[in-house]
DNA sequence: TATTGTTATACTCTATAACTATA
DNA sequence: TATAGTTATAGAGTATAACAATA
């Protein structure tokens, strides 16, 4: 039987054994510590699979908003996810010159402007959704769909 | 009775009404999204409370880290942390400056180097892990302690 | 030949200040 | 006076390649 630790007050020093694994109990009762490892996990995930597409995280997120709020402005895309302002722009322009979206002037305010998918933006939205559900699916495998509920529900507790 | 809206397919325009809440039930759907979107809140509680200290969330961890396993060496904490080695070499040159660890020649193997917390270190940490505790709870504060519980174990489940 | 730690460097992400045109 | 969008830029975070010392 090896190094039985009972005492957490008592670390093994590090130096001896040397093994790969650490004691990370108190860094994992964390909530913020677990979370960030997740959202890394799925992070990788969801850009290996968009790359196909040439979607980011924040270039989904854009595009899945617009396919479901047609018209909406970059401050209310940039309040809805939290980035700021000058950090849209260049992501929208990007989108624009690809075709994948349209300017429209704002109908009742000249300082906005309305953005609308195009028909190709569209078809590649309605592609990516399908790829980042399954994509999701086999990112939390180990979950099954009821427990998948439960930690959105939770998310969403802390966030919301 | 306002904009009754019964069908998902029948998006209503955002620049009609341009209400500051978008409809967001897709991306909220998302485990990727979600996590991310907390991740955030918590950081920014994070940073917030630690600025006294000095320490970001890398940093916290790295020291937390040392405290229960004394002599672990800039591999096991890159392995362990998932973080690139040449992105730890500043954090720790900086954290030995600052008098809070010591890097002390490996027993055993002569290329590396064990890095173990001082007595002023010591005591930044055990400050600063109560100070994390108490901003975990209040960050986290619409969750029962059984549902942080679940939170944690699901989190794992994903990245674990 | 492989690994530890390091330097230099580049690329992405995020943040701030300041401008313009409309309201 | 305040807001939408933009420009320029700075800082943090993250990535790769290559090297010296040791195994």
């Amino acid at each position: 039987m090896p190094t039985t630790r009972t005492s957490p007050s008592e670390p093994a020093p590090a130096t001896a054994a040397r093994p790969d694994r650490l004691d990370t109990r108190v860094l994992e009762s964390l909530v913020g510590y677990n979370t960030r490892r997740a959202w890394s996990v799925i992070s990788s995930v969801f850009a290996e699979r968009m790359a196909v597409y040439g979607l980011k995280q924040v270039d989904f997120s854009v595009l899945s908003l617009l396919a479901h709020n047609p018209g909406a402005t970059s401050r209310q895309l940039c309040a809805t996810l939290d980035i700021l302002p000058p950090n849209l722009v260049s992501l929208v322009a990007a989108m624009d010159s690809r075709g994948l979206i349209e300017r429209r002037p704002h109908p009742t305010d000249g300082r906005a402007v309305g953005l609308h998918l195009t028909a190709p933006g569209r078809k590649l939205v309605r592609e990516a959704e399908q790829t980042v559900t399954q994509l999701e699916l086999d990112a939390s495998a180990k979950l099954t769909a009821r427990e998948r509920e439960t930690l959105i529900k939770l998310l969403q507790k802390v966030y919301l």
